[in-house]
DNA sequence: CACCACTCCTGCCCGC
DNA sequence: TGCGGGCAGGAGTGGT
């Protein structure tokens, strides 16, 4: 489901409601999501413990707590929020219970693809070792951009999905940071030229902060921790729009598929050098 | 290393 | 209506 903007405003949402709460107790509903980990284990470090602080890297959720981190991945089709009282709704997986009040954080993920781990030290996440920019910092240089492509003989659109280049773009904005720039996203990687890496490095964080001002996006079920829709889908300039016409140039938008992931392009205007 | 195919899941939508 | 195939916002793995 959900990349930076979506994951970012999950967090900005939750936090107000989580931040300086006491963790009661806590029930995981699928073992497969803790592994290496297990329910057991899980529940027993984060018993007792209050939450601090409520952060994010990528698109990981970090909920700081007075003693280690539980770090969460919401994948495809996950989604936190805390309930007041009432009961559970269909596809919850795990349940953390917040004191005070009768306050439950709750995960839901249809999919379960979603992920959640302990740490008891900050210092040692290794999900965390090996991600690259924030896609909201502005201040990346082209030069840097251009030497970490170096090696990337592949074409840039799957590549901008690894996260060890910039930590948070997915699928969605792949495909709409390039049409920004307006490079093809078939080019490798290592041939973008200076001047692509430089509006390269300006759409990104061009495109994610706009999406983010949105509430990121919904296209099947992305829903805030507050119950509200993201509407950035309304701005879309090629995700999701196979066969309509591109707003720069009035061409017609393609989809292809790249690294078994679709991406979407307007092959009349994406070639500028 | 880099790359590629494949995997983990469930639900929805489309076409027959 | 029912069924099968394809597709979905992500990332880790194992083989080459």
């Amino acid at each position: 489901m959900p990349e930076l903007p979506e994951v970012e405003t999950v967090v900005r949402e939750l936090r107000p409601h989580v931040v300086g709460a006491l963790i009661k107790s806590a029930k995981f509903a699928i073992p497969r999501q803790l592994l290496p980990q297990t329910p057991a284990l899980v529940s027993r470090r984060i018993r007792g413990r209050k939450i601090v602080a409520v952060n994010r890297r990528g698109k990981y959720i970090l909920l700081k707590l007075d003693h280690g981190t539980l770090v969460l991945h919401l994948r495809m089709s996950g989604r936190l929020y805390v309930r007041e009282g009432g009961s559970a709704l269909d596809h919850e997986r795990a349940w953390i219970e917040l004191q005070p009040g009768a306050r439950t954080l709750a995960f839901r993920d249809v999919r379960t693809l979603g992920t959640i781990q302990y740490y008891p030290d900050d210092a040692e996440i290794p999900a965390l070792r090996a991600l690259g920019w924030e896609p909201l910092d502005t201040t990346v240089a082209p030069g840097e951009l251009r030497d970490r492509l170096r090696s990337r003989s592949m074409a840039i659109k799957p590549v901008l999905l690894d996260q060890s280049i910039w930590a948070g773009i997915g699928n969605i904005y792949a495909s709409d940071s390039l049409w920004v720039a307006e490079i093809d996203p078939r080019v490798p990687a290592n041939r973008l030229s200076l001047r692509q890496c430089e509006r390269l490095t300006k759409s990104v964080p061009a495109v994610l902060t706009r999406a983010l001002g949105q509430g990121g996006s919904t296209l099947r079920d992305f829903m805030s921790p507050d119950g509200m829709e993201g509407s950035y889908q309304k701005h879309f300039r090629v995700y999701d729009r196979e066969g309509e016409p591109c707003s720069r140039c009035h061409g017609t938008i393609r989809r292809i598929v790249q690294a078994q992931r679709s991406t979407y392009f307007c092959p009349g205007c994406q070639n500028r050098r």
